[in-house]
DNA sequence: AAGATAAGCGAATGTTCGTTCGTTTATAAT
DNA sequence: ATTATAAACGAACGAACATTCGCTTATCTT
């Protein structure tokens, strides 16, 4: 018997994903995609239950790096600065390098297609809340309800990552996200949390 | 001769909205459209040009109204404290008003439909910078780079509003945005933001 | 009241959609 | 080398798609 492809199903995520980005979710069709990915659109099917399983795994899939990518180099018991500081820069540089990922992981979050029904208790997340335990027990920063601490600490990371995405796709470039510029913002969140 | 019906390009236009938060792009169809607004598809083309036409307008037109709803009541000299929280309150409120006009902009704005090219200086955007402007002459804030600015003004505020609104939309509501939680937040963003 | 004009209709166009099916082909196991 | 198995194919399915067209109807202007 003849096994199953897995560069076969990592060329048939990419082209979807880069259909998905460049055309939207109606822009993806299976027999586009089956085209761009030079396949029957048959054989996706081998792969993917239907068009709703590959969305569905595409995204969760790319959630799943992206948790794993953040934790990179990090500790919970690391001092809170320290440790917000890496979270930023490994975000930042998981999204840079390949901003398509993040493009479709924004469109989907965005969309109907989301079921945000079960927000199960992931290694990342489990990681980041003792994180913050430790940061407040050793009083470093101020005890916060978790959402506020949240969009204290990575809402203005976000924002400025979508100025700098946008941006990049404009003629005109006028905001680029150096160092320098995140390290200014990052400094200004510091100053909040604070205890 | 007859005169085109306001109220009919609101219904499509209503309709139209629904249907895209409801199940995305792809879900929005002119002839489903047309049976929800008890219509003719060919009477659609009479207020649009076309589907892309329509999705435009209704983008344009939603973001213009939270332009000017934003405004309510505001004026760039008053005291930056009390014009940034005036700000957050006229947001929340009109959001919280009609989440389905939010859901589709943001939809919207996520997606490849949106065609960043021309950021024109809108009467809101020439507003909000004077304020700005205001505040750091009179040494109430910090001067910033503008995106700095923004993503630290207003990027929590907007993590915020998601949680909010993807909670209220989940079984076991956990975290529902009280005006002081907002206020909590807001004066953390004030200790960024004070020279 | 009459005429002109554009709103409004529903059927029809050709195209593309997601998915399936019968067949062929490659390959792991024997 | 043979066989069994599942990958891979391309044509084909009916359904749904955006848009148009010839016609009817409502209503503003005279």
């Amino acid at each position: 018997m003849r096994l199953k492809d897995d560069n076969k199903a990592q060329i048939i995520r990419r082209k979807a994903i880069e259909m998905i980005v460049k055309e939207g979710f109606d822009g993806l069709s299976m027999q586009k995609l089956a085209k761009s990915a030079k396949i029957s659109p048959s054989t996706i099917y081998i792969y993917f239950e239907n068009r709703e399983d590959l969305l569905n795994k595409l995204f969760m899939e790319t959630e799943a790096d992206f948790e794993k990518d953040a934790l990179r180099n990090f500790d919970p018991g690391i001092p809170f600065e320290e440790g917000l500081w890496l979270q930023w820069k490994n975000r930042y540089k998981n999204i840079t390098k390949d901003p398509l990922r993040f493009y479709f992981h924004e469109q989907f979050r965005n969309s109907p297609l989301i079921k945000h029904k079960d927000i199960k208790q992931t290694e990342f997340r489990k990681n980041i809340s003792q994180f913050v335990k430790n940061a407040v027990a050793r009083k470093e920063i101020a005890a916060l309800p978790q959402e506020i601490f949240w969009a204290i600490a990575y809402g203005p990371f976000y924002t400025l990552i979508k100025f700098h995405l946008d941006e990049s796709t404009m003629a005109g470039t006028k905001f680029s996200l150096t160092e320098q510029k995140m390290k200014q913002a990052f400094q200004l969140v510091m100053k909040s949390l604070k205890s």
